[in-house]
DNA sequence: TAGCCGTGGTG
DNA sequence: TCACCAAGGCT
């Protein structure tokens, strides 16, 4: 054991009682019902409270119940997604709620099964809603406890990770699971700050280790990461003599899966852009252009790598094209555009062709 | 276990 | 500018 009874208790009460006094005021919060909390547990896998906020508010009132987010159309799911990154959680949230609108009584077990609820969302669901005592570990919690124990290990590491685990379950509140896991996560989002964390607020500074260090901000300890390497990408807006435009949707596992794209790829080493460009038509769709003038050029940053978008003016040229390296296509004309999701990283283009 | 999967804010 | 990191899950 980390803590004595005599100290978990009181930890356990500070902590509560600065919870139910400072938590903030959030949609999902003021009814805590199954779907709700759901939704927004979905929103805020690796996302922040005020970058979810509008989508929850969009997608409540698009899809009020279980039921209608059920049965509504995958890409309407996925087009109200666009802009949230992380695109496999529409499709999971989606199939999630498919499975578990037909049932009569939702429980604990029902949740486990579902896709894209893991370890965490599975707790803290359960915790919220149904008042079940399952400890969640996230980001904060992490960072929380790793302070709090003045933790030796990397959080990410085999013995951090069972350190933290062991933590959580021990310190857990057995009768207010729900906002004991929120109250650690509240605390880790607003006071346990990654950089400068506001110690003299904290409800449990009195237990901090790390704070009795006296350098509290050093932890947790961090593991190095690697560089994320820079590809250049070329991509087509492909025109026919009607003016149409051909777009493509990607596979639905890769990268930016299920979404629309101006197709192309990435340069070969010693391949110039214009050549890269027509060569990824030619593989994704079967098509021959002829290559014009640059029209863009975008930096943009994934979670592992980053990209310079070089977009290139197209003329259609030959070839009916095929579905080779994408699911679907569509010649589509420009005002239909913002019908289809888009990645970030295409949103200049879509922007400027419909005419905003 | 570690790499893949987005986007936006921050210092 | 750039690394960091955020209510993680899946393979």
């Amino acid at each position: 054991m980390a803590f004595s009874s005599t100290d978990r208790a009181a930890l356990r009460k500070r902590l509560l009682s600065w919870y139910r006094r400072h938590r903030r005021d959030l949609p999902w919060r003021r009814e805590p019902d199954l779907y709700r909390v759901l939704l927004s547990e979905f929103m805020l896998q690796q996302t922040r409270v005020e970058q979810a906020l509008p989508y929850f508010e969009r997608f409540l009132k698009a899809f009020p119940d279980l039921r209608a987010l059920a049965a509504a159309p995958a890409q309407e799911v996925l087009k109200l997604w666009e802009g949230l990154g992380y695109y496999r959680r529409a499709r999971h949230l989606h199939e999630t709620a498919k499975r578990l609108a037909p049932l009569k009584q939702v429980g604990v077990a029902e949740l486990a099964e579902c896709p894209g609820i893991g370890p965490y969302t599975h707790a803290a669901i359960s915790s919220i809603v149904f008042g079940a005592a399952l400890p969640v570990v996230d980001g904060n919690v992490n960072r929380v406890l790793a302070r709090l124990l003045a933790l030796a290990e990397p959080p990410e590491s085999a013995k951090g990770r069972r350190a933290i685990r062991a933590a959580a379950a021990e310190l857990l509140a057995p009768r207010a699971p729900g906002d004991f896991n929120q109250a650690l996560m509240e605390l880790g989002a607003t006071v346990c700050l990654p950089r400068g964390p506001q110690c003299l607020l904290c409800p449990v500074q009195a237990w901090c280790r790390a704070k009795e260090r006296g350098t509290p901000e050093a932890w947790p300890l961090k593991r190095p990461k690697p560089a994320r390497p820079h590809k250049q990408i070329a991509a087509a807006i492909v025109r026919r003599r009607d003016g149409k435009i051909l777009i493509a949707q990607r596979l639905s596992g890769a990268l930016l899966g299920d979404l629309w794209e101006f197709p192309g790829g990435k340069r070969e080493p010693g391949e110039s852009l214009e050549a890269a460009c027509a060569r990824e038509v030619r593989e994704e769709l079967g098509v021959e252009v002829d290559v014009g003038a640059k029209v863009f050029e975008i930096e943009h940053g994934y979670s592992h790598f980053t990209i310079t978008l070089h977009v290139f003016e197209c003329a259609y040229r030959k070839g009916k094209p095929r579905a080779l390296g994408c699911q679907a296509f569509a010649w589509i004309r420009e005002d239909e555009l913002s019908r289809y999701p888009f990645p970030k990283a295409n949103h200049p283009i879509v922007a400027k062709l419909s005419g905003r």
